[in-house]
DNA sequence: CGTGCAATAATGTATAGACATTAAATCGAG
DNA sequence: CTCGATTTAATGTCTATACATTATTGCACG
């Protein structure tokens, strides 16, 4: 029960903040202040208050002192899990079909000038035989070139690279859009239905790894983001 | 250029997961032996170690080791501003205009049963003098009560809350919809014309503060959420 | 052949001190 | 009064050490 003092520091200086009885912009106790408070080292304070930092609750400046965090952006931590995966963990079956697959090739790739031949994807993926997504894929063979000979007639392929690829950073675009007229014949809506766009770009240091289009329908499909106070609280 | 040991180590580590170096599952060298390798002491390592697993790219085990974390969930931040800042920040003019205003008392409350008067606002915002969002806003009165009396003609109830309220918890839902007929009229766009449908929640300690739908036109609108690594990275 | 207890290897937390770094505050010369 | 140099108050990093905690491993005993 009785969690550690760090922790405890740490968590109370943060329900302060959260609290509103320290307002943005306010200057907290130094490290000195709290050391004596606690009875404890400088470095148990340095810690706690460090992680606040980290998490984005306060800042610290030297010789003036840790401040409460501006402007308190609503920032959330938005999951985006392997739609398989996903679809299974709500008790359905999920199934992917392959539309169409083509390589292109020449000089103006998505992935940049020159960066050579591209992998161009497009399927459907399904939840309890309802088409629910729609999937239109693009990935560089000069990055991933084991990718050519997967067979993705019925895995997706989002899923095979999520286990063999590992990326450094990602980008994701979020928007809704009417279903043109492939989308809403693969997904058996009328076009011009609201869908969920989503748009993800990978990296992996400076090489683009693949370019993902989602058409989620707006009906069956949704995205859900949590923030509660500092992201962080694995066991 | 020299940055500190123990970001260096962290960095190093860090590589060695993103690179696929190392796997998923795989062991990682034991505190002992980084501090062999670095020749540092344990503390400096612990922190780089500890800081890893807060990010989640490992996990810790005692007597067993730190192991490189499972799933890879695709977790993103999502920064979603507030909206009369995020407009002004491109240079356009942000207005907001109240349409409805009603505040109702009893028990069917959609803050839970007899949390007592509510307060609903519905408005328009606008980008130079395009509508680009509809919203509506029901605020419980009972835990803000200063809210009443404010004067939301032409200012957004969403920048006067993020001042003045501060707030524990939040819970967004994104999804797409077709505009129904008060949207379409007031967005001047056709009934069932694409949104991007953005629902929050709002929390401070165990009394939920606000609930908004937020209805933005596909076409002027759109979220985006990025992963860089570890999240916390700020100067 | 288990089954429980003890040894052990790893991480978790904390201490007291040292030196580095940086930006605010102060002071001095012009 | 202003500008520049100096002081100084705060955080940033690191060390060496100590003890706590916990899950695994292996051994002894029923």
């Amino acid at each position: 029960m009785t969690l550690p003092l760090g922790e405890r520091i740490r968590a109370e200086v943060e329900a302060r903040i959260v609290s509103g009885e320290l307002s943005p912009g306010e200057r907290l106790p130094t490290e000195a202040e709290l050391m004596a408070h606690y009875a404890c080292s400088r470095m148990t304070v340095n810690k706690a208050l460090s992680a606040l930092a980290a998490a984005g609750l306060i800042e610290r400046r030297k010789r003036a002192g840790s401040f409460v965090s501006r402007p308190r952006v609503h920032s959330m931590v938005l999951d985006i899990p392997d739609l398989a995966e996903e679809i299974a963990a709500r008790g359905q079956r999920h199934q992917y079909r392959l539309r169409k697959r083509e390589i292109t090739e020449g000089p103006d790739s998505p992935f940049g000038p020159d960066r050579g031949r591209v992998l161009s994807l497009a399927g459907v993926h399904y939840a309890n035989d309802a088409a629910f997504a729609v999937e239109h894929r693009q990935v560089d063979l000069t990055a991933v070139p084991d990718i050519e000979f997967v067979d993705f007639a019925e895995q997706a392929p989002g899923s095979w690279l999520l286990r063999h690829v590992p990326w450094d950073e990602a980008e994701t675009r979020i928007a809704a859009e009417g279903a043109d007229a492939e989308v809403a014949s693969w997904m058996m809506v009328a076009p011009g239905t609201a869908t969920l766009l989503v748009e993800r770009r990978t990296w992996r240091g400076k090489d683009s790894i693949t370019f993902v289009r989602q058409h989620f329908r707006g009906d069956l499909y949704d995205l859900v983001a949590r923030f509660g106070q500092s992201g962080a609280r694995r066991s």
